[in-house]
Parts: structure tokens; C-alpha cells; sequence
DNA sequence: TGACATCTGGAACGCCCCTTCCACATAATG
DNA sequence: CATTATGTGGAAGGGGCGTTCCAGATGTCA
């Protein structure tokens, strides 16, 4: 196409496009782990191949994690254009179902530094801000719990529900509802149990 | 005192324990990596000694760990003895505040197979089973949601409140809020939000 | 097709960390 | 205090893993 020297080559692109999809594959698989000869031979790559594509091993889980962040990210967003009634719990439904098949993630990116998964996590954060202000206006979510404060709770629940993978079948169905239904506005005495 | 060949010497004795004490001190500090050189430095001994002291890493890390646990459970156990209406909420309270205060503990047991350790959880996951088929019992917890899944449930949100330990600092508090208010027999449409 | 820049595989390298080993030190005993 | 079993420090061993390197392969374009 171009001729100038500065151009990728086909299979370039190519290889990169399997490396992460290997990496995606393998990040749904808890008992894999999660090394860059593993990732290369599902590929079908050399060790070094796959490293070379992308600079570095954070940098190939940079991109991989951000890439399964996305669609999530962006059914929050739809949902909380219009936040109806059931808005945030489809989302904490989703969201934790998400979390559970993707459970590896948290394991692999803690301590690293992935700016591309950041902004994604930090947007997802937005998501919740909007659904549970939204909640809040129509009197469905307490205001005696500040808004930052449950949103990050609300996350953390999200991402708990996922941890405890060996755990009953029905639990994140059961953390949603306890959720909810703690972050309703208390009727009477809410703290006394 | 014995002149059998098999007894252990003094100072084996004493080493034993300062390594015990240096690896409870870096479980505190989420940011120390826990490597073997770096609990012998702190315990002001050599590599080698702390892990004959013990047989390996594992077995170190086991030892440390139950003996953080023991307390908890401990007071888990009093608390469960009487479960009166503020039972469960102090349990919850104390123990996000120990979750938090050793956070390192699940990053760095993580894959391991720690003989005490998971006897103590376990019996940690009967302590919440009392107090929780107390309260039902009591009418102060909601029974819609099975006995096994609220334990697990209670169990990985109090992991989830040392997880977020750069969160709110009110997190703990509102955590423990909304679980206990979201455990309560739902009155009316439970489920609606 | 020829010429060249780019890419590839996988070996080699360096780093980290747990474990083992051993010459030396020390507690225990009579 | 002499003797001996036991313990100690720290260097060496060994495995795992990310990264780098390079000779050979391959895509690209005239």
C-alpha cells in the first residue's frame, strides 16, 4: 500500500490480533496462568512475538482486559441514558455476571499499572455514579450513605460476587438483592440490627 | 532439662518465633512483598534459618496467618454464644476492621494450601452461620435467601471492605449498613428496585 | 522477480525467589 | 570444661518468567 518504510506488515497486525485474543481466552480461565509462553502457544506465536507486538507483557494486558471491559462499559452507559426502575439492578446483574467469568482479571492486573484498563474501570465508575444518582432522584436509593461511598461499595459487591467463584450458584443473584434492598431509603430504624 | 537427642534447642525455639512475629508484622503492610529474605531481615536472622524453622514458605505463612486469625475467631465465637440483636453487627464491624487492617493476608495466600489457615475460615464461616440462623431465628434475617449463600455472602463482603482500602474511609460503616438492612425480612416487594 | 525492510521463533539472558547445603557457632549435658 | 548434637548464616543451586537478540523467513513494492 504505502511506501514508506514506517508501514506494519499484514501479518504484524495479524499476530497481534491472535495474541490478544489468546490473552482473552486465558483471562477466563482462573486456573490458567496467565504467562507469555502460554499466551504465545495459543496463539500459535513464538514467546517473542507476542511480546514484541505490544512492548511488553502489561502492555498485551493492558489492552486484552480493556478490550472485555468495553461492551460492559457501554451497556452501563446505555442503561444509564435511561435510567428506569430497573436499570441498576440489570446492570449489578450483568455486571456480576461479567466479573465471575472474567474473575481472573483481578487476579492478573493487581499492582500493574494499565492506563487503558484504568480509564475503562474509572468510566465504569462514572456508570454507577449516574444509575445510583438517578435512583437517588427518584427516591429509590438512600442519600444517608454518600453517593462516592456507595459507589464503590457497589463495585466492590460486584467484584466480591465474582471472587467467590466456588461458592453457591445463587449468590450473586443474592447479592444483588441484598444490595438493593440495603440500598433502599430505611423505613424507621435502619442501623438498629 | 531432657537428654533424649530429639529435643530442640533454645534458641531454635526463640528464632522460631521471631520469624512468626516479623511474617504477622508484613502481613500488615499491603505494600512489603512477603519473600523470605525480607521476614529473615526483619526477624534479624538468616534466609535459611527461617524457613527450616518452619519447612517452607507455606508452612511459615500458615503458622503467621492462623495465628492472626485465632483472635478474630475467638471473638467471633463469644459473640456467637449470645447472639443478641447487636451480635452480628459488631462481628461485622470488627471484622471489616481486621480485614482491613490485614488486607495483605488474601493477596498473598492466594493458591496456597495452608492447612490452619483453612480451618480457622472455616470455622469463621460457622461463626457467621450462628450468628445469621440466630438472627433468622429471631426474625431479623431475612430466610428468602439461603443459610449457606448469606454466609458466603457476609464472608466475601467483609473481604470486599479491606479490598477497597484507598476507598471512602466510611466505606466499612456503610458496608455493613446496607448488608445488615438488605438481610432483613423484605417488607413488601422485596426485589422491586 | 529481485531487493529490502520488517517480522518471526526460540534460544539465551537476567532477575527474582524458594530451597538446600555446609563450614562454623552455640546450646546442652556430665 | 570438654564433648556432641543441634542450629545458624549466607552462598550456591535450581526453577520460573519476562525480555532481548539474531539468523532466517516473509511480506512489500518496484
Amino acid at each position: 500500500m504505502s511506501s514508506e518504510p514506517g508501514a506494519r506488515r499484514a501479518d504484524a497486525v495479524r499476530n497481534r490480533g491472535l495474541a490478544l485474543d489468546a490473552a482473552k481466552q486465558l483471562l477466563a480461565q482462573p486456573e490458567a496462568q496467565l504467562t507469555v509462553e502460554k499466551i504465545a502457544q495459543r496463539a500459535g506465536l513464538g514467546a517473542g512475538t507476542v511480546v514484541r507486538a505490544f512492548g511488553g507483557k502489561d502492555a498485551l494486558l493492558d489492552a486484552a482486559v480493556a478490550e472485555l471491559l468495553t461492551p460492559i462499559v457501554a451497556r452501563g452507559r446505555e442503561l444509564a441514558a435511561t435510567p428506569d426502575e430497573a436499570a441498576l439492578r440489570t446492570f449489578l446483574v450483568e455486571l456480576s455476571a461479567f466479573q465471575r467469568e472474567h474473575y481472573a482479571i483481578s487476579e492478573q492486573i493487581a499492582g500493574l499499572s494499565l492506563p487503558a484498563t484504568a480509564a475503562l474501570e474509572a468510566e465504569l465508575g462514572g456508570v454507577l455514579r449516574d444509575l445510583l444518582a438517578a435512583g437517588r432522584a427518584a427516591g429509590r436509593i438512600r442519600t444517608d450513605i454518600a453517593l462516592e461511598t456507595a459507589v464503590v461499595l457497589v463495585g466492590e459487591a460486584a467484584h466480591a460476587v465474582a471472587r467467590a467463584r466456588k461458592g453457591p450458584g445463587d449468590l450473586g443473584a443474592a447479592f444483588v438483592t441484598v444490595l438493593l434492598d440495603g440500598l433502599r431509603p430505611p423505613s424507621g430504624a435502619s442501623t438498629a440490627a
